[in-house]
DNA sequence: CGCTGAAATGTGAACGCAAACATGCGGGGT
DNA sequence: ACCCCGCATGTTTGCGTTCACATTTCAGCG
């Protein structure tokens, strides 16, 4: 017989009934020592695995949870799945991880929630940066727990983000004490919910130290980007303080001030935000606004955890915050009076 | 009745029986359209989802394919992660991802194929660039395909990867080109194939060339194990030209040359590895060794779903060749003779 | 007008497991 | 000696679906 073991054929293998497997499986009380080690030796000989389908059927209740994701190439979508993921394996949960593809993605979003609310996923989170997953967020049934990531406010399902405003804030205040007049943005993507928030902040640290905003430039999240705004920067003698989206856009603008025969931070001073590994080593080593990604995703397991065992959705949130990471791209601005 | 709604319910609301919703759900013939009209509202109506439990206990197939994933922060990894997921939707099947967490690769390996395996799997792909993954692999169930990312021919299964040989040979060998008496090579981690392979092809085309293999330095992926490395070759006047591990070696190995006073490319020529999007945007540009890893993962699953319907595992493997990037680090050496 | 057969629909079982309930067995208290 | 209780184990049922087969309906034809 080819045909995979089921737990009858252990039990007749053992001489015990298939519901004696099932208690030695599951770790149930009232199991003599010896039968449980003859049904192990069964189960070791025959190469039994149990059939997980049909064990949640018997059950109605499924331990794995689903991750919907997009941009998975990007630092930090990828380091937030890698962390729920090693937090869901130490909490004994199975995850399932759906990727959104770049091109329809309020399609390809509603098709992996469908397909994770089909295979019974206990709860959910949502790596929700743009507003795209919002939409798909609704087919979720009522019962089912929801974690948003990077979520926002007015969706009112338990969201866990870093302080994208207080970084924000954080970057352009450290610029501003180094005596810079005034901070240039380049933005991010204007759909992602972060790149408003850093803009907000910027804004924000702006208006509090009474300086004027210049107008503010925008990238995607692409060195390639941010080079082409560095390019507009470069001629812009006034300008001397830059707050990039990221730090591959900071890369970039780097790039474009360096041809330009601009020096960071002798004439201009730049500042990036994330911290990926790289960063300290660009030359000069980039000025930061460090995210703990890695905290975020198992902060999002934990809130999600919460639910599971309280049975219904909740609306608490939790909030990381960034930490400024000093290197070598903030200097006080060129003495342009030659005091 | 909170309950979820099940077929029969759905059956009781339109007025048929629970086969015939079953039919519609599955596209079956001989279903009049009123009737099948009539069911599809009742699905709408209830909010209605199949559950894919029961299902795959019914069928005893299942369209789910597991991917067996490590160190998915990396570029590469999370490049092929989402090439196959996306290539999977498009061949509507679902994905499980299992992320392999850093500290017991082993351990975390096994779980993880245990879970894919109980959840009935139809395939699996590893993403195995170290050898922890071979031995996860012998857990799988003989009559599941399995195709390899990365692997070992000595592995016996399906198996698809860049050719790093290859491309260690291309590096090497663009560097030769340009007048270099030899090339120096900071490898990556030695666990790693790709590493490996890039290695032997750095040495058979320094053998080809007849040129002498200088000492080989070991970095891991990171920045900063490159700078490490860097601070070493900079202290070295005879080293010209420099092959990394990959990119953001390359960026640390450039970072501690600048800080000697050694220029990329008039004193040191530097070739990387990957072509990871902002290469382009060091500074200067980074020459470097193209892989192509969303072919990689779309080849994978190729593969995969031709067992799939072969119904056994076979042993054909695919192969995809590296391209050489030209940008700014490579350059002749240095005059030294003064002619 | 009744017969044939295909189309449309229904019925019962099976998938592999766990939960609830049932049974047998032996030992301690009175 | 009796009963009761707790441990170890077996039996039955049901989870929600699909599959194989049974049944009904209805059109077409001799």
């Amino acid at each position: 017989m080819s045909r995979r073991p089921v737990m009858s054929d252990v039990a007749a293998r053992a001489g015990v009934s298939h519901q004696t497997v099932s208690r030695v499986l599951n770790g149930h009380p009232h199991v003599s020592p010896t039968t449980r080690t003859r049904v192990l030796a069964a189960i070791a000989e025959l190469g039994y695995r149990r059939n997980l389908s049909a064990r949640v059927l018997a059950t109605g209740r499924s331990n794995v949870v689903g991750v919907v994701a997009q941009n998975t190439t990007l630092y930090g979508p990828s380091s937030m799945v890698q962390a729920i993921g090693e937090a869901a394996l130490g909490a004994d949960l199975s995850l399932t991880v759906g990727h959104v593809a770049g091109y329809d993605a309020t399609a390809a979003s509603r098709r992996i929630v469908e397909r994770l609310v089909q295979q019974g996923a206990a709860g959910l989170v949502f790596i929700a940066p743009v507003d795209a997953a919002a939409e798909a967020m609704r087919l979720v049934p009522p019962g089912v727990p929801i974690v948003t990531v990077d979520g926002l406010p007015e969706w009112n399902v338990t969201n866990v983000s870093v302080d994208q405003f207080a970084g924000g804030r954080l970057a352009t205040e450290h610029l501003l004490k180094h005596g810079h007049r005034t901070v240039w943005h380049v933005a991010g993507p204007e759909q992602w919910h972060g790149s408003r928030a850093r803009e907000a902040g910027w804004r924000s640290a702006l208006a509090e130290a009474g300086a004027q905003a210049p107008p503010m430039l925008r990238a995607g999240w692409s060195a390639a980007s941010g080079y082409q705004c560095g390019r507009m920067l470069a001629r812009i003698p006034d300008c001397t303080a830059v707050f990039a989206a990221n730090d591959h856009v900071a890369l970039g603008v780097m790039r474009a001030l360096a041809e330009q025969g601009r020096r960071v931070p002798q004439d201009v001073s730049l500042i990036g935000f994330d911290d990926v590994p790289e960063a300290a080593y660009f030359h000069p080593a980039l000025t930061t606004v460090r995210q703990e990604f890695a905290d975020v995703g198992r902060q999002a397991l934990r809130l999600l955890l919460d639910q599971l065992v309280a049975g219904s959705r909740t609306e608490t949130s939790a909030l990381v915050e960034p930490a400024l990471v000093d290197r070598d791209t903030v200097a006080r601005p060129p003495d342009r009076s030659g005091s």
